[in-house]
DNA sequence: GTCTATAGACTGATAGAC
DNA sequence: GTCTATCAGTCTATAGAC
């Protein structure tokens, strides 16, 4: 326990820590391309020859760094989604909830992820994994089937479901600077705005899913 | 109105409009960074120098083509907004069929527009214009403000709607990278379930102003 | 492990021929 | 207007001193 203390301090105070840390905000604020080695040395206070010490080139470094966002991204999702102790409707509220609070604490991070996907489909969808097999046994889809069999809901595509989840609670994050300059909000005011909305979406999904 | 047509031809195959077609391109799929005078020269056919001849400079004729797209992104909604002779429904309605018809036409502006606008809120935030007495006039508030006060709908913030509207619409596209991956859609597959949307978001607009 | 200095490649921009 | 050639600056990465 002590032993475990003294290597957690260790590893935050390292140099190779303080590099990762400083590229982390660093690549998640402005991007792989607008991202100067040297924004990186200068915001870890460290010399520019060590990024290339520790992580051999900036591509290496970025790798590291996006993989750990993907798995924020995605691979908490999957656990909240696959959870066979909650119903439908929790999952639901969990995966917002989680979200949000993520979000509120690292609002870059979506735009980030996103934008890098799109700039190398191939090697960062790579290096998410996940086969079909996986995707289809997800407790998830076993109970929103349940749900669709009583015939109490229409037979409306999850998808859409799932999509409108992410949307509602991902975007307004992304849109955040647009937002708050057209609406006149300061960041206090938006996030109190996206705290309500853990209420707000599960209630709002409820009614889609009665909906159609 | 032959003149025209002339004048149309020449503005299509003008070096000038090459060169801008060209930029529109490159820099919107790749962003500002990423991209490269030469990448721009490639994907003309032309010559680098001519790039500096008629726009001095990358950032000149960067600035040029992420106004138009701002255009595009803002100010088209702004007249659907506003516009008296439509319903609040019909509003929604055609602004939703607006955006994702763009939207399957032009997959990589929003990803591409949000993240310049967070490289870089204050020189783009600029350029959208827009005074508080503009917002507060739009015809769409007046008619969300009678219909609150006929006491039909509960006092939801509207802030929530407009972002919910948004959301749905414009965030399957900027994570269809991932949406694809995920559910084994083609683009194809993809751009139908987006057109399903058309019909399926004032929907569930419709039903969560009821829910609250 | 950490630094300074610099190599080697690439970038935006321009001079000058045609 | 359009091209080739090239400059001046910046970038990533590394060699070598400590």
């Amino acid at each position: 326990m002590a032993k475990k203390a003294t290597a957690e301090i260790e590893k935050n105070t390292s140099t190779e820590e303080k590099i990762k840390e400083a590229a982390r905000r660093v690549f998640t604020q402005k991007g792989y391309a607008a991202t100067r080695t040297r924004d990186i040395a200068e915001e870890s206070g460290l010399n520019l020859a060590l990024i290339n010490y520790y992580f051999r080139s900036k591509e290496k470094l970025f790798d590291i760094i996006i993989v750990e966002h993907l798995q924020l991204f995605i691979h908490n999702v999957m656990e909240i989604v696959n959870d066979p102790k909650t119903t439908l409707q929790q999952k639901i509220e969990i995966l917002i909830s989680h979200y949000i609070d993520m979000l509120i604490g690292n609002p870059h991070i979506p735009l980030f992820v996103l934008n890098e996907i799109n700039a190398n489909p191939k090697k960062l969808i790579a290096k998410l994994g996940f086969d079909k097999v996986e995707r289809t046994n997800l407790y998830i889809i076993k109970q929103w089937k349940e749900l669709t069999a009583k015939g109490k809901t229409p037979a409306i595509n999850p998808i859409h479901i799932l999509v409108n989840v992410l949307s509602m609670t991902i975007f307004p994050f992304i849109a955040s600077p647009l937002i708050r300059n057209r609406t006149g909000m300061n960041m206090d005011e938006f996030n109190k705005l996206m705290e309500e909305r853990k209420k707000l979406i599960p209630i709002w999904i409820n009614a889609m899913i009665i909906a159609g």
